[in-house]
DNA sequence: CACCAGGGCGCG
DNA sequence: AAAGCGCGCCCTGGTG
């Protein structure tokens, strides 16, 4: 029963507990639990659904999570008693499990009640469940957005129970209650900003000015939905914010726009911004800056805001809009909707909005991101900034914009081989079946392994569902022929789907392809490789297969060869710095292949004999165990890999003998295990830090998870900090019409090199990349050499080693 | 038609 | 005692 005797009315009359209008009603104690607070209240509180203790006690937010909201409710200047707290779903679903869409749909009046006699001017939505009130999923995104619902004003934010579970929603969640709280007590946030809109040549020209004479200026673009390089795209409007709190908003190719010569005035707005002596800031510079250089304004920005976030932060969310939030304190806003036709059919009153407030946001953050890098104890992150990351940022720019090239000729007919292939694998499939499936689909092929072949079921998916993936399939392969065709089946349609169909339909007129590239894509300070947006389609480099059939499609046009610069075993080699592990030291000073001897051990073969396929599964168990893998899971990797069952015994001592060789690596792994417990983060030779927060979780695996984090990250940073650095001093060497950078995956660097400077090219990029200047730029150095494998052909996977 | 989670798998 | 790390895309099938 509702503590509040206000609410107990409430509870008399909305409430039905014989309420069966969804099946929750069936594993639910309390059935229909409504909320409990004041009647009315100007807020309210609506979470998912009941949990275990909500439904004994009759009281929502009465667990663990509950005493958490409290908390962090109180600790903004909100009180529990103030506000209606109550459920999307009445009912306790089964252990663990949300309510679907379906059930809150059949909860809906009893929610609707609710508000209608408690009449609240502000609801706090809290997960992705209580999202379903606004007709949203996806909490994560719409989290700090404002919405509205009759009459009142909707806050929706992560559960305070995946609060607990992660904590990096943790500031996500207090900045979302401050803004809240704010909205509570009607307070305004942080400075609008004052928005001008620039129509006239003397506004322009005032803009201009601006430009030239502040110490910083921010700018942010709106453009067409589309990629900067295809025929219809256009640049809508320019934001420039060359003061806090104030943005000129320049509409170039609007509808609404009057310029007579719109093309002109983003020159001249473009110009500014080249040869102005302030720092040029925006937030995700690369875009704009790739869009500016597509429309002949080739400027890069000094600073990215986007750069310096997750440089500071890896874990936070990198959005404007959150980090506005977070750390500005502005008032919350939904992303403007561009609807069908993108920012050109959106009107210009609103986009400028936006636009405005984008550019504003962009430098005010700059101004304290500054500050925060300036600050003491931040020298080094400052030096990776600089020196490294923005350098860095702007290579990518340039090679974003090359792009892969593709050989038609081959694209075609291999595309067209795969289509006959797959044709032939399907007939012997329904053959051997004697039906037709989707031979893609897990659910079907289970019925048809395990309910209708009655082979073994080996493993269980996440979900209990028999488990049909490839170790699996190896295993029934044996004794049918099914399980082997399906796993033709699955390696064929990939290849076509998601490489040649993909590229075939991305390929560019100049008969490129091309991906996007973040730099803060990752926790470690790799690159991620993809699409740029949700919405958009896109290829990631990074996992274009092996497989010469696939990879040699890409290469480099005629008159011209494809390079492909390698760091050799890099993180081994950092692993063996950091650890200073007098074996493996040894072993790259002879220049030894550690991977090899590994395969040689696993295979019993002679090294001569191994396999670059085996050579290649032995690093993946050298990786292994070198960041943590257990005497378990090796023997699954030794059946799904090399077909031989390991005992748990042999499986124990070739463990042990792994680090019986390298001895000092049990060490290492001790000081980084130190570390992190100390200091709840680690860092790499050049100071690019990993934060580790679940170091001081409650579950013991969490913590564990962290441990092996903080010994990988480190080494998997700073092999992927050599590969930029590498990237950026290459970058500025190379003229374009000898050689240019097309693309990088991790530890290696793409290269399109002209015939006649390849031999000059190849040695200079080998030099480059093996004496990297870490000492001069970081005031440190490397215990191991560093070996660079340079390998040229006409394609890429298909090149002679250079040297 | 849009969105989402899960399964599966490509890469370093 | 037990423990690899880091990513992104395609497809299916459920749901609205």
């Amino acid at each position: 029963m509702p503590l509040n005797p206000q609410a107990k009315a409430l509870w008399d009359q909305i409430r039905d507990p014989n309420c069966e209008a969804c099946p929750l009603h069936e594993s639910a104690q309390t059935v229909c639990l409504v909320g409990d607070g004041p009647v009315p209240a100007r807020y309210m509180v609506v979470g998912e659904a009941p949990g275990y203790r909500e439904d004994e006690v009759e009281k929502p937010f009465a667990g663990k999570s509950g005493q958490f909201l409290d908390e962090v409710l109180e600790q903004v200047g909100l009180s529990r008693k103030d506000a209606f707290i109550s459920n999307v779903a009445k009912c306790r679903p089964p252990a663990n499990r949300t309510p679907t869409r379906t059930e809150l749909k059949a909860c809906r009046p009893y929610l609707d009640a609710e508000i209608e006699a408690v009449k609240p001017e502000l609801i706090l939505l809290v997960g992705n469940a209580a999202l379903n009130l606004i007709k949203k999923s996806g909490i994560t995104k719409h989290r700090g957005e404002v919405f509205k619902y009759g009459d009142a004003t909707v806050l929706p934010t992560v559960h305070p129970a995946a609060v607990l579970r992660n904590p990096n929603y943790d500031a996500v969640f207090r900045t979302d209650l401050a803004t809240f709280s704010r909205m509570v007590r009607g307070e305004p946030g942080a400075t609008p900003t004052r928005t001008f809109l620039v129509r006239n040549p003397r506004a322009l020209t005032a803009t201009c000015r601006s430009i030239l004479t502040a110490p910083a200026v921010a700018y942010d673009l709106e453009t067409t939905g589309t990629e900067e390089y295809e025929e219809d795209a256009k640049i809508v409007t320019v934001g420039i914010s060359p003061k806090p709190g104030i943005a000129f908003v320049v509409p170039i190719h609007h509808p609404e726009s009057r310029w007579k010569d719109p093309d002109k005035v983003l020159r001249a707005i473009g110009h500014a911004l080249m040869f102005t002596k302030a720092k040029v800031i925006a937030h995700n510079a690369k875009f704009d800056d790739r869009w500016m250089t597509q429309f002949d304004i080739p400027i890069h920005s000094d600073f990215d805001t986007m750069i310096a976030a997750h440089l500071l932060d890896e874990n936070r969310f990198k959005s404007l809009k959150f980090l506005a939030q977070l750390i500005l304190g502005v008032d919350p806003w939904a992303d403007v909707d561009l609807g069908g036709g993108g920012a050109l059919t959106t009107a210009l009153s609103k986009l400028a909005r936006y636009n405005a407030k984008d550019a504003d946001y962009t430098l005010r953050l700059y101004y304290h991101f500054r500050e925060e890098l300036t600050s003491t104890g931040n020298e080094r992150t400052l030096r990776l900034f600089v020196k490294l990351l923005m350098p860095a940022s702007k290579a990518l720019t340039t090679i974003e914009r090359t792009g892969m090239w593709v050989d038609q000729e081959r694209l075609l007919t291999r595309r067209l081989e795969l289509d006959k292939r797959l044709a032939t694998v399907d007939e012997r499939l329904t053959e051997l079946t004697g039906q037709k499936a989707n031979w893609n689909s897990p659910q079907q092929l289970a019925k048809i392994l395990f309910s209708e072949m009655d082979m073994t079921v080996w493993e269980l998916t996440a979900k209990g569902a028999p488990s049909t993936r490839e170790a699996v399939l190896l295993r029934l392969s044996k004794e049918h022929e099914v399980p082997k065709l399906i796993l033709e089946w699955r390696s064929l349609s990939k290849n076509k789907s998601t490489y040649l169909d993909n590229w075939l339909e991305l390929l560019s007129s100049d008969s490129r392809i091309r991906t996007h590239y973040k730099l803060t894509g990752t926790v470690t300070g790799r690159l991620s490789s993809g699409k740029e947006h949700q919405k958009a389609r896109g290829i990631n480099v990074q996992q274009v297969p092996r497989d010469k059939f696939i990879r040699g499609i890409i290469g480099a046009p005629p008159g011209w060869k494809f390079l492909e610069a390698d760091f050799s075993q890099i993180e081994l080699r950092i692993a063996a710095h950091y650890s200073q592990d007098p074996t493996m030291i040894r072993l790259f000073q002879l220049d030894e292949d550690i991977h090899l001897a590994t395969a040689v051990k696993m295979t019993r073969k002679q090294p001569h004999q191994v396999e670059p396929e085996e050579r290649k599964k032995a690093k993946a168990v050298n990786f292994g165990f070198l960041f943590g893998m257990g005497w378990r899971k090796f023997i699954d990797y030794a059946r799904d890999n090399y077909d031989v069952e390991v005992s748990d015994i042999e499986a124990e001592r070739f463990r042990d003998d792994f680090f019986a060789t390298f001895t000092k690596l049990r060490a290492w792994h001790e000081r980084q295990r130190r570390l992190v417990r100390n200091y709840s983060k680690v860092q790499s030779l050049i100071g690019r830090v990993r934060h580790l927060p679940d170091i001081l979780s409650q579950d013991e695996e969490v913590r564990k998870e962290a441990e092996r984090q903080a010994i990988n990250s480190p080494v998997q940073g700073l092999a992927s900090d050599l590969m930029l650095l590498s990237l950026s001093i290459l970058h500025e060497q190379m003229p374009v019409d000898e050689a240019k950078i097309v693309g990088t995956v991790h530890d290696s660097i793409l290269v399109e090199v002209r015939d006649d400077v390849v031999d000059k090219w190849s040695k200079t990029i080998k030099h480059t990349m093996e004496n990297l200047p870490l000492k001069r730029t970081f005031g440190v150095e490397l215990t191991v050499p560093i070996k660079v494998d340079v390998k040229v052909g006409q394609h890429w996977g298909e090149g002679e080693l250079y040297g």
